[in-house]
DNA sequence: ACACTGACCTGCGAGC
DNA sequence: TGCTCGCAGGTCAGTG
């Protein structure tokens, strides 16, 4: 499931792939992943050109020269570049003919994904009150302090709040709160000033490291486009049954609905 | 205002 | 073998 290193992996490819093509035509046969109406969809879409690749969040933007195409991948959402000689199926749900005859195509199993188009000069940065990126200086131990005053939840429903910090997900979720030590059912209120400069530099440090390794691949995550990341592979609690730190039988708990992984002894 | 739950979807694997 | 059921999870609407 794509989360924000999976996303820039997908926005730095698309950009290598499809910058500078025009759309010819679109071909929605699923509209209900399309949030306008998909006819005004489609047909301000035709004729415009891929400039800009953005992300926010886990969203990706795209700017062309009207208009702004934002798409969200939710968890198995993925896009493929092809010949329309080459074969589809039931899962492609949108397909963008380009102006060097191939195809960009959106496949989503679950349908859990979701495009829509807005103005060219749509504000990325105040994007549906999502909360500061990881990487801006903006994510710091003080905003965390305050941003969890009056709160009570716990630090994984936290860290998954996407009004608190854009781009987590259940996966690196897990991984930050392992690195910091800390219970991925402790509550927001019960963490030290310590705590919150850990993870502050624990959530950098992982998606950095994860954006390097092209993003993870569990189980929704491959491409054609090339982008299949190693990344689960480092994951020292997610889907894991021993800690690769002591040993120590991994526990699975739900916690706001996820599953989340942790280990009993290293993490408080 | 905050916190929790269910709905949206389909594929897959466990259990009977 | 073939069926049912629970689970996977990002986001948002609805409820307490």
């Amino acid at each position: 499931m794509p989360e924000l290193p999976e996303v820039e992996t997908v926005v730095r490819t698309l950009e290598h792939l499809i910058s500078g093509r025009r759309i010819e035509h679109v071909e929605i046969r699923w509209a209900g992943m399309i949030e306008n109406d998909p006819q005004e969809f489609a047909q301000r879409l035709c004729g415009q050109t891929f400039r800009k690749f953005e992300r926010r969040g886990k969203y990706i933007f795209f700017r062309m020269d009207d208009v702004t195409l934002i798409s969200h991948l939710r968890m198995e959402g993925k896009y493929y570049i092809q010949k329309p000689e080459e074969p589809t199926d039931r899962h492609m749900h949108v397909i963008f003919d380009l102006d060097d005859g191939t195809q960009l195509r959106y496949r989503d199993t679950r349908k859990f994904g979701r495009m829509r188009i807005e103005d060219i000069d749509y504000d990325r940065i105040c994007f549906h009150d999502l909360g500061p990126e990881p990487f801006d200086e903006a994510f710091s131990p003080a905003y965390i302090h305050a941003y969890r005053k009056g709160r009570t939840m716990p630090l994984k429903t936290l860290l998954l709040d996407q009004h608190f910090v854009a781009g987590i997900g259940n996966i690196y979720a897990d991984e930050i709160l392992a690195a910091c030590g800390l219970r991925p059912g402790r509550s927001c209120a019960r963490i030290t000033r310590k705590d919150e400069e850990n993870i502050v530099q624990e959530t950098r440090q992982i998606l950095k490291a994860a954006i390097a390794a092209g993003g993870t691949t569990i189980r929704s995550y491959t491409s054609q486009l090339g982008v299949t990341g190693m990344f689960q592979t480092e994951c020292t609690v997610h889907e894991q049954k021993i800690c690769a730190r002591c040993g120590q039988e991994i526990h699975m708990k739900r916690i706001g609905g996820r599953s989340s992984y942790y280990c009993p002894r290293c993490q408080k």
